[in-house]
DNA sequence: CTCCTCATATGATCATCATCATATGATCAC
DNA sequence: GTGATCATATGATGATGATCATATGAGGAG
């Protein structure tokens, strides 16, 4: 019976993919098991065929938005770090925030959640962070990757407060302020605390 | 009839001065409007003789919070900026949010909030960047309030992200990144966008 | 063709929660 | 002291939403 358990598993994949668009959107809690399962066609009774709870769901999703995001990051970063940035803190990503990171909508929520989606957050986090980190500059691994976790979170902060402003004026404000510190930032590396090194790379 | 309109206003007081510090630690959704009375020592029925509805009272909480935690800051930073970082990036101040900065907590949700809600956390903020980019280095106001949004914004998002991650050790190298970021950008004010000016003050 | 299996649907159930309607009981005016 | 007033308490109500129990119905096996 393969049909039938292929069938099975593309549900279960769509659910994920929709899940990941949702959570994004709306944040976990917002989106609702049967709202979620209406937009795909289905209804609520099915899904814990698929998955054992809500949190087990969010886990995946997170993962799986977080590895899109990833890539896309990845691509943009190619024409170099300062154009990573400029795709991270653009109007596009805070306005569109469905196709985008998953940091400022789902991190909030998983500090309060189980163990479970605190863990999957955690290592999907840690990914992220090394494979961007490989796009930094700088000679010493670990200060790119020191550097890679203050860009994400920090980021991640201005895009989610960009998002919560009232005033689309402030809101490109806070953009474009981000993006010029960062920039001044990744023109030289970062050492690790406050210890100031001689910088040496520039660009990629 | 003083004494008693006293004590309406007295518990009116409280509720907001509570609800401040829930908000903070578990968001606003996560606080219920009887348990938010309960902890005071009231029942749910007397709330909405003083609020119209939670979000009335969220609204509330979070200008109350915002202006305890900028009062805050602007005390640590009278050491210089670099002190201001350091006190919103330490562990004290991730590991007790209640006391802490409410943008982390609720940022997220407010941009799924009311019209109202969203209003009055923009005015909160306003109030909040202007007052510490009095305490930031550089010539130029206006440079020194973008230099605040981004900073807020970015220390707020390391915060965030440090509190999620499951891993303390993680958590400690997102905080000590983000000090070091930072550190390193208040050095030199930022000037708008990506045009570089000739850099001029330093520290305090 | 008939039965079985499994993916999905239907229809509870149970809990949480914001909000409101009404009751109570203390404080103040007279 | 006695009645009015208002802060707070008690007790619905209605909505939402996660989860589960059971039904249905379309494949595939014999």
């Amino acid at each position: 019976m393969p049909a039938k358990r292929e069938r099975a598993q593309e549900t279960r994949r769509r659910i994920i993919e929709q899940a990941a668009r949702a959570i994004r959107a709306e944040g976990i809690e917002r989106v609702g098991v049967g709202e979620l399962m209406g937009r795909l066609g289905l209804t609520h009774g099915g899904f814990y065929a698929h998955f054992s709870s809500k949190e087990a769901l969010a886990a995946e999703a997170i993962a799986a938005a977080l590895a899109e995001q990833c890539e896309h990051l990845l691509a943009a970063s190619e024409a170099g770090p300062a154009a990573l940035v400029d795709v991270y803190l653009s109007r596009a990503h805070r306005d569109q925030p469905e196709q985008g990171c998953p940091l400022p909508a789902v991190a909030p929520e998983v500090v309060h959640g189980s163990e479970q989606l605190r863990h999957a957050f955690t290592e999907a986090l840690r990914g992220y962070a090394a494979r961007l980190a490989g796009r930094l500059p700088g000679e010493d691994p670990a200060a790119r990757e020191e550097t890679a976790l203050a860009l994400l979170s920090g980021m991640c902060g201005a895009l989610l407060i960009s998002r919560a402003v009232d005033d689309s004026a402030l809101a490109d404000r806070i953009l474009s302020a981000a993006r010029a510190a960062w920039h001044r930032l990744l023109a030289q590396p970062i050492g690790v605390q406050s210890s100031t090194r001689t910088p040496s790379g520039s660009e990629t």
